[in-house]
DNA sequence: TGATTTTCTTGCCTTTTGTCAAGTGAATTC
DNA sequence: GAATTCACTTGACAAAAGGCAAGAAAATCA
């Protein structure tokens, strides 16, 4: 058994089986560590990372149509990191996926995936549990950008993921937000 | 067999699987009208029904802090339709589905989609099929809202679901899009 | 250490969107 | 069919956010 704790404290609180299925589950995955800045997928590449982050910090962005770099979003420690669109659908993927601090976890590439999946019943369970998971984040998501002003979204992202406001550089919040460089560091001032 | 081509034709579009896989799929769900205005799910209500909906349009629903309705998401024909929340975590739900028009289609409970679920490996490769894909469409229509300006996310509505412009109310139109009725009536105008 | 690049802040002005309130017209009701 | 309600529009003004450019501060590099 090797030092995956936190993987296997991370599947109990999503999926309600036996601690020996969320072991073997774990076992499955395999250590990975990535230097700050560099890409855990790029664009225009087929993803085949599932990744629990164990530690550090990780967005993914595209570029738009003037070129700039857009951040869709952020993942922290202890949730999954992936790509759904290319990982489950086997298609060049849109987005990057890029370390901003150093980052460390374990991944398990798709094919291993669909032989959990078909193999035990306990990853088919946790397989939807994680989908299920990332889902409502994303809805909740879209809920917290509508219909709110640039600020309540600046104060909501303290509030929830204050590990982002300490790590990322502004312009990656600015995009996230939806609001110019300009605006947040003005935002931020009257805080 | 039943008169569900609709639906087999749906599954079939969404997963590979044989004919009569989804045939046996299909025949599991079962038929349901609503009139106008009729809701689908009440808030604080568990939800029940996993929904393939044949024809109409309907919409989610919930309150803000000030007691209006904010229209969080839209289900046009050919797409199913459930609050995953509740439905999946068995909890209490804090949305609302109601039908905009008259609408039919074909539900199951969360006790029949788990049997499915548990006996049918081509079922689950369909259930896991509609969360990845219902996850994209929620992340790509988080990443259409931001960075975009209230013109360019109507125009965006218009060219890609043109039937909820055509029979849903201005007011759950602009709750949707994040602003307000009169901004939403100035922008028509303007077009 | 000093030079260079990158990140962040700020001022000035414009555009977008919101607020509030009044008004029109259509649909519904009694 | 008059009254009421509902859906939408419009005007006047206010607030929020963006564009652009200059400059300060911080990080990186040589």
């Amino acid at each position: 058994m090797s030092n995956k704790k936190s993987l296997v404290t991370f599947i109990l609180n999503v999926v309600k089986i036996s601690k020996s299925d969320a072991e073997q589950i774990a076992e499955a995955f395999h250590f990975v560590e990535l230097k700050e800045k560099e890409f855990l997928l790029h664009e225009k590449q087929v993803s085949d990372d599932y990744l629990y982050l164990e530690n550090g910090l990780m967005r993914t962005f595209l570029y738009d149509l003037e070129g700039e770099e857009i951040t869709i979003d952020f993942f922290t420690e202890n949730n999954v990191v992936f790509e759904i669109t290319s990982f489950f659908n086997r298609v060049r993927s849109e987005a990057n996926i890029q370390a901003i601090t150093k980052c460390s976890g374990y991944r398990i590439s798709y094919k291993e995936l669909n032989a959990l999946f078909h193999d035990k019943p306990a990853f088919r369970d946790f397989g939807r549990a994680i989908l299920v998971k990332e889902f409502i984040a994303s809805q909740k998501r879209n809920y917290g950008m509508i219909n709110r002003t640039a600020k309540e979204r600046y104060q909501n992202l303290l509030a929830t993921k204050p590990q982002i406001l300490r790590d990322a550089p502004l312009k990656f919040i600015a995009s996230y937000l939806g609001v110019t460089d300009s605006t947040l560091s003005r935002l931020r001032k009257n805080l």
